[in-house]
DNA sequence: GACTTTTTGTTATAATGTAACGATACGTGA
DNA sequence: TCACGTATCGTTACATTATAACAAAAAGTC
């Protein structure tokens, strides 16, 4: 992964999947280790399973993955691993998709804002700063206090708008 | 419901829940009579269910309340219902929910956009143009089409934060 | 009034998520 | 190093949210 796929939202064209898994994954080890977090065997699985998809994964999906191994997993045991890579931000939950998806900025502040493409089912990072202000500027003004901000926009990519695969 | 209610996100102190549930329901009917729309008795109650509760309502809570009449309805007789209602705009559904909340600006063009009270539960509808209008550029920039965006903001809300409440 | 379309009822089941408790692994200080 | 407390994981059971499929009833149309 160049750095400059992380300036954009969808994977650019010759995107090297394989290299992007391993950097996030490489990159969640390495926060984990300087914060004294346990990024343990299981953790790192799950993890690498919604990388490996690049695309909103569901819960149960993760769980199959998981089964394709030898050993046994239950709901649970996919749900904790999640809970730990969300709080943490290796992770966001997807809402209007109940799915969850590898984040690349893990440790940089942000919000988690998103395009989602309805027709190809990819999912684009926004992290506009100035919509976060912007928001954060309007409750303001009633008074009220974000906390944490979901901004999920249904719509179509540019590939797909400019092949009209809809 | 004064006008001016329709412009605050929440409701303000002295706000009149009958009148305004019986506000939303005419303009419902209104609405459903000027376009051809059939607003049945069960889309009625329905809607009137959620005004009721003036926060974010789930199915199978509105389901409950259906029961108490005295016929039996299944979970599909609320969710189509909500089909309708949503589609229609008269209500939206909250995703990091899994709630919906009546709409009382239906007709009128705006996307949704909440701010979620995470202490008191209610649910205070923006609909900032400049939000939107943000968002569609920042979009744009990319060579996303934007759809259907969900902007929902957890937080808390101007009571809340000055009674200290959480 | 016969016909078509839309809406609703009903049964069954899918999909998503959590509570509770025991077993195991890890980290830490005596 | 080894006992102890804590964090993680396994497992069972169940709660919550949502939909598929088809039959019955109601409403609109000619």
């Amino acid at each position: 992964m160049t750095p400059s796929d992380r300036q954009e939202a969808f994977p650019a064209p010759g995107h090297n999947h394989k290299a992007c898994i391993a950097d996030a994954l490489d990159a969640a080890e390495e926060h984990c280790k300087s914060r004294g977090l346990r990024f343990t065997p299981l953790r790192r699985r799950v993890l690498e399973i919604v990388w490996n998809r690049h695309a909103p994964t569901g819960a149960y999906e993760i769980l199959e993955e998981l089964h394709d191994g030898k050993r046994s997993a239950a709901p649970p045991t996919v749900y904790r691993a999640l809970d730990f890579l969300v709080e943490h931000g290796f992770v966001h939950k997807i809402e209007s998709l109940n799915a969850f998806i590898g984040c690349g900025r893990a440790g940089e502040a942000h919000t988690g804002q998103f395009l989602i493409c309805e027709s190809c089912n990819q999912v684009g990072e926004l992290d506009d700063p100035e919509i976060a202000v912007l928001i954060e500027k309007k409750a303001a003004g009633l008074g009220f206090k974000v906390g944490h901000p979901t901004v999920e926009i249904i719509g179509l990519c540019r590939d797909c708008v400019t092949t009209g695969n809809v």
